[in-house]
DNA sequence: CGTTCGCTCCATATGGAGCGAACGGTGCTATATT
């Protein structure tokens, strides 16, 4: 019989493993739940697909884009074959084939979108096959993009229960503490392992420029576009500062999600292909770029967390070579995050949300709930996920609405609901604070930005701003009461994580509140924090 | 939350101040129209 490395060698061609993938891979075909934590490019599909020619039946892969689906589709059929997608794009005819080559099992790897498997026959017609894993690529989307914007995506712990609860893998290139509790958490994760690999990128220079005005501002992002010693890549918060920049750029082009399909494509494909030096785009660019030679990421605007951030610099030096990240801080840039970051749930839809399941006698389907209320697919799902979170509503096995006993009402329901959606947005409030001091402060950047990770860095980097300017050596790490990673209690906001010194302050990540930085000195004083470890 | 746009009003008449309204990001899917 076939090992990990006989699969990885004859079939993806791998000259051999890495340590970090070879422990996954063996996790995987042992059944475990895993979730990775690995940069782009280093070989993350590997830890699902390499196992997944040894079990004995087909593989359900939920990946955000269709066109990421795609292009993971084609480089399987290329290496080993046997891959289809199920997505809205394909016309019926492409819908029978698929079905039909995973029921005859030439078809091993099936790629869908998180809303896919709210359909009651997709899942079904999957369940059937039993599935032998789970995997959930981009997997920070959940958390990112499942509170309002994809709320399906908080629903596949459901999907993965009526799939006949096969092993899960989520896989993501970037994850705070916080993200990744999540993860474990809505995919119902059970004793996983938990693999974090080489967060830091040390060629990466990080810099932060402070802008008192937009024209001083724009003139920076333009001259740092033009010494960049290579292939730049500028993030922009609007569509309009997209075009705008794009054509004070020569030889650059503009991406945003309101543009022509074909142009899109037009535009990254001659980007990877090194026809085009420059992309001025908003977030809509990004997610499956796997382009070496990136010189330089380039934010017009400040990014809404440092998660983002992360994952948007991430995006240079893929080679390994030197490349710059510069952030052109405007403290006004803030408001416009602030907006965007997701309002709060309405009373009113989540009280007839509730009233309506316990209208019927028994258990209702999905489908027959969206026609009654008269809402979309997402917004029901951002309602039954706020209500399942407060007890109101619960799934039974085929994936039905249920009232469960003792279910709180329909209006103390919507308003627990209401109180969930206020935390969820102060926790995102929280990690645009994170992005705020990581601009502000003086001390290392690296530092702080693997701080937030959880990564503890002994030293300032020596290659980022604060560094040079000789900033960042003057904070000395000060009297730390309470070891970083460690759990504590505060008075007001619950229990948390330590994550981060500076200076006289620690940066504390709470369940409930999400990031918050205390002065140790009033703590001691009045007592405000305390250790929850032994 | 901050910026921009368009309107009104006042000004010793061509422009500018002041005000309120509108706008701003990510993608799936389903459905209607070429």
């Amino acid at each position: 019989m076939r090992d990990l490395l006989g699969v990885a060698r004859e079939d993806f061609g791998y000259e051999e493993l890495r340590p970090g993938q070879e422990e996954a891979m063996r996790a995987v075909l042992a059944g475990r739940d895993v979730l990775a934590v690995m940069p782009t490019g280093a070989g993350k599909s590997a830890v699902y697909q390499v196992p997944a020619l040894l079990l004995d039946g087909p593989v359900v892969v939920v990946s955000p884009l269709i066109a990421l689906q795609r292009d993971q589709v084609d480089a399987l059929l290329e290496d080993v074959g046997g891959a289809v997608m199920l997505n809205s794009a394909m016309p019926a005819a492409a819908w029978r084939e698929a079905r039909a080559q995973l029921r005859c099992g030439s078809a091993r790897f099936v790629f869908l979108a998180p809303e896919q498997l709210a359909r009651d026959e997709v899942v079904d017609e999957l369940a059937a096959l039993s599935p032998r894993l789970l995997v959930v690529d981009e997997a920070h989307c959940v958390s990112s993009w499942g509170h309002d914007f994809r709320p399906h995506y908080l629903r596949l712990g459901g999907a993965r229960a009526r799939l006949g609860d096969p092993p899960v893998v989520a896989l993501t290139a970037t994850a705070s503490p916080q993200v990744r509790a999540e993860v474990l958490e809505r995919l119902r994760m059970r004793d996983p392992l938990v693999l974090v690999e080489g967060f830091d990128r040390p060629e990466i220079d990080l810099r932060v420029v402070h802008c008192t005005d937009a024209g001083t501002q724009r003139a920076g992002v333009l001259r740092a576009v033009a010494e960049a010693g290579g292939p730049v890549l500028v993030y922009v918060a609007t569509r309009a500062d997209a075009e705008e920049i794009a054509a004070q750029v020569p030889g650059a082009d503009f991406y945003h999600a309101g543009r022509k399909r074909t142009d899109r494509d037009d535009v990254q494909r001659r980007f990877v292909d090194g026809h085009l030096d420059v992309v001025v785009a908003t977030t809509a660019f990004g997610m499956g770029i796997d382009k070496p030679d990136v010189r330089a990421v380039v934010h017009a605007t400040v990014p809404d967390s440092p998660d983002s951030y992360y994952q948007e610099i991430g995006r240079a030096a893929r080679d390994g070579r030197p490349a710059v990240a510069t952030l052109f801080y405007r403290p006004e840039d803030l408001g416009l995050r602030t907006f965007f970051s997701a309002g709060v749930a309405k009373e009113e839809p989540l009280r007839r949300t509730a009233a309506a399941v316990r209208a019927h006698d028994g258990p209702v389907p999905v489908t027959e709930l969206r026609r009654e209320l008269g809402l979309t697919s997402s917004r029901l799902a951002g309602a039954v996920n706020l209500l399942t979170g407060v007890g109101a509503l619960a799934e039974d096995p085929e994936g039905r609405l249920v009232v469960p006993p003792g279910a709180p009402g329909p209006a103390p329901a919507a308003a627990a609901a209401v109180e969930v959606s206020e935390r969820q947005r102060s926790v995102e409030r929280s990690r645009l604070e994170m992005m705020r001091s990581l601009c502000e402060t003086t001390a290392c950047r690296r530092q702080f930005l693997l701080g937030y990770f959880g990564e503890e860095v002994p030293r300032p980097c020596g290659n980022c701003d604060t560094c040079r300017a000789g900033t960042a050596q003057a904070h000395t790490a000060t009297v730390e009461p309470f070891p970083v990673g460690s759990a504590v209690e505060h008075g007001q906001w619950g229990a948390g994580q330590v994550m981060h010194y500076e200076d006289d302050r620690v940066t504390v990540l709470f369940e409930d509140v999400g990031y918050r930085t205390l002065a140790l000195e009033l703590m001691h004083d009045r007592d405000l924090l305390r250790s929850l470890s032994a």
